[in-house]
DNA sequence: GCCGTTTTCGGCCCGACTGTTTTCAGTCG
């Protein structure tokens, strides 16, 4: 059993104690030695086998037992019974927001509600007001609650999209037969948020049948929901719907462009078709035009790859990630597509968390994976003291980190951690530390992560207020795009990248898409004003640093070029930026 | 259920908001 799962059954079972009412702190036993679980390094098994893993802090006697059983039988017995005891639908209802265990648990036992449709049923006919504790406002929350829970249920992240497809595709690659094959669709796009999986691939005639037998019988796949010579649909086991086309090779290019989409950017590639009388389809292009222009020209015009569909239509090729109608036809059309960032242009983030705060990961180990990308420095920045539920730092701990921090970097050369911090901008626009602390970081970021109901005019007066402090060099999710979030906050963005570039501070743009901030007509403004601005990986864990990958995509969409973008900036060239003495 | 020790049991992260109450419980980050 892998790491991952054995953390989530832990945190199952630490969810279903709640649900049942047990004493708070055994509830909180088991989510905290999930959360040790996910952080441990090395072979979770080899830890269990010598023994060590009472070593970790989190796992006592009882739960060392259960893990120990989990990966010996595959099975928990404690966590089966705990199932078994209640309800299913229960652990669906938590999912709304608003709705957490202790509510659940009185809707259960009160009204003997068992799923969110029977909860859904309930609020409409009036039924929870009756309770103690419960009202009108609450009913309506949890309606609108539920109808946010829908709307979400069927999208998925783009790394667990990711990762989903990669399995897929790694197999199917590898199959006889098949001559091309790309991952397409909004995964292709790398948007932060993915429906479902469109895999496009070419292959000889014969070789289609045993291609598809192999898709629909991978063993990721929990459901075949459709199977025919050209295309298979399936249902993985993560629960995100996969789609696999196979075509033939001349038609790969254009199956490809017409499934990475998006559809408003195909409808623009079409209409452009037409001025060249040509009709552009997922099969090619052909003639349309007068009979007599048909005639001349009955052949189709072929295209062997995505970049000369573009060129028969006097484009620029367009990177997937562009393709959304948000401009990239206009700039094709004038050949003056912008050099976007790669990944390969990053040389280190800003915008991390370790053990110290709530990382899973420790200082070294995020320095080292770090270094493994061939980056040339990482920035650390925990959480600031307020920030309890994240174990933010006291100052007393800043020290010793930073101790940490220095020690490393005597050790290397030509890498280096930047010292820095999540100071949480209070209500009143004041910072979570003091002037003199500030001023022992290298760089600071300055975040909002509590009161998010304050109208827009007032919480963009807090954050122009923590942007004029002369330590803050950079204002962290500047949240006022909303997607999936909760921690979701009004901000007049216009007015704070003005004062972001009257005070010559640094705006971050988050990778992580539940805080996806800054749209790309705000990128647009930003960069007109000359705001820098740096890609936020909100990375706590190792995996988490390649979700800079995505960053780069959104950063994309942003049309941000490798200048305005501070994560591609050499180390020397930080160090000027934050005013560190070169040595 | 875990931790840390004062080795046998008490304490376990905090602040704000919301909706319910009329002083507080539940939820969230």
């Amino acid at each position: 059993m892998e790491k991952s799962k054995v953390s989530d059954i832990l945190d199952e079972i630490g969810t279903l104690l709640e649900l049942r009412g047990e004493n708070p702190f055994k509830c909180r036993a088991y989510h905290n030695a999930a959360r040790a679980i996910e952080g441990v390094t090395g072979d979770l098994n080899a830890l269990v086998t010598s023994g060590e893993i009472r070593n970790v802090k989190g796992i006592g006697e009882a739960i060392a037992e259960k893990i120990a059983e989990l990966l010996s039988t595959g099975k928990s017995k404690y966590y089966e019974e705990l199932k078994a005891s209640l309800p299913e639908g229960l652990m669906t209802m938590l999912k709304i927001p608003g709705v957490g265990p202790k509510k659940v648990k009185v809707l259960y036992e009160k009204l003997k509600l068992k799923s969110v449709n029977e909860l859904e049923a309930a609020c409409k006919a009036g039924k929870l007001e009756k309770l103690e504790g419960f009202g009108k406002k609450t009913e309506e929350n949890i309606l609108a609650g539920i109808e946010a829970l829908r709307r979400y249920s069927s999208k998925f992240l783009f790394s667990v999209a990711e990762k989903a497809a990669i399995n897929v595709f790694e197999v199917l690659s590898k199959q006889k037969g098949i001559l091309r094959a790309e991952i397409a669709g909004s995964l292709r796009r790398k948007k932060e948020v993915i429906g479902d999986i469109d895999i496009v691939a070419s292959a000889k005639k014969s070789a289609v049948d045993a291609i598809m037998k192999m898709f629909t019988s991978h063993p990721d796949v929990a459901r075949i929901t459709g199977e025919g010579p050209t295309k298979s649909s399936v249902v993985l086991n993560t629960g995100i719907n996969c789609d696999l086309r196979v075509v033939d090779d001349a038609e790969f290019p254009f199956a490809l462009n017409y499934f990475t989409g998006s559809k408003d950017h195909n409808v623009r590639l079409r209409t452009i078709a037409k001025k060249f009388d040509l009709s552009l389809n997922e099969y090619g292009f052909s003639r349309t035009g007068s009979e007599e222009k048909r005639g001349k020209a009955k052949k189709i015009v072929a295209c062997k790859t995505e970049e000369d569909i573009y060129r028969t239509l006097g484009l620029s090729y367009v990177p997937p990630e562009l393709r959304e109608d948000f401009g990239e036809i206009e700039a094709a059309e004038k050949h003056s597509m912008p050099t976007l960032i790669s990944e390969k242009d990053i040389r280190g983030t800003f915008h991390c968390h370790t053990s110290y705060s709530d990382g899973a990961n420790t200082l070294l180990e995020m320095a080292e994976a770090s270094q493994s990308l061939g980056w040339e420095y990482l920035g650390i920045a925990d959480h600031s003291k307020i920030a309890a539920y994240a174990n933010g730092l006291t100052e007393a701990r800043v020290k010793k980190q930073q101790k940490e921090m220095e020690s490393l970097n005597q050790k290397w050369s030509g890498f280096r951690i930047f010292m820095g911090t999540e100071v949480d901008i209070l209500p009143n626009g004041e910072l979570d530390f003091s002037d003199n602390v500030l001023s022992t970081f290298d760089y600071v970021v300055a975040s909002v992560h509590s009161s998010f109901k304050m109208t827009e005019s007032d919480m963009t007066k807090r954050i122009v207020k923590a942007l004029k402090n002369k330590y803050v060099t950079m204002l962290g999710h500047p949240t006022g795009r909303l997607l999936l979030q909760r921690d979701a906050y009004p901000i007049n963005q216009t007015a704070v990248i003005d004062a972001a570039s009257d005070y010559g501070k640094i705006i971050e743009i988050n990778a992580h898409p539940f805080r996806l901030d800054l749209d790309w007509r705000m990128c647009k403004y930003a960069k007109d004003k000359g705001v820098k601005i740096a890609i936020n990986p909100d990375a706590h864990v190792v995996d988490g640093l390649l979700d800079v990958r995505y960053g780069v995509g959104i950063a994309r969409k942003g049309w941000l070029e490798k200048k305005d973008v501070i994560n591609t900036l050499r180390l020397a060239e930080v160090k000027k930026l934050f005013g560190i003495r070169i040595t």
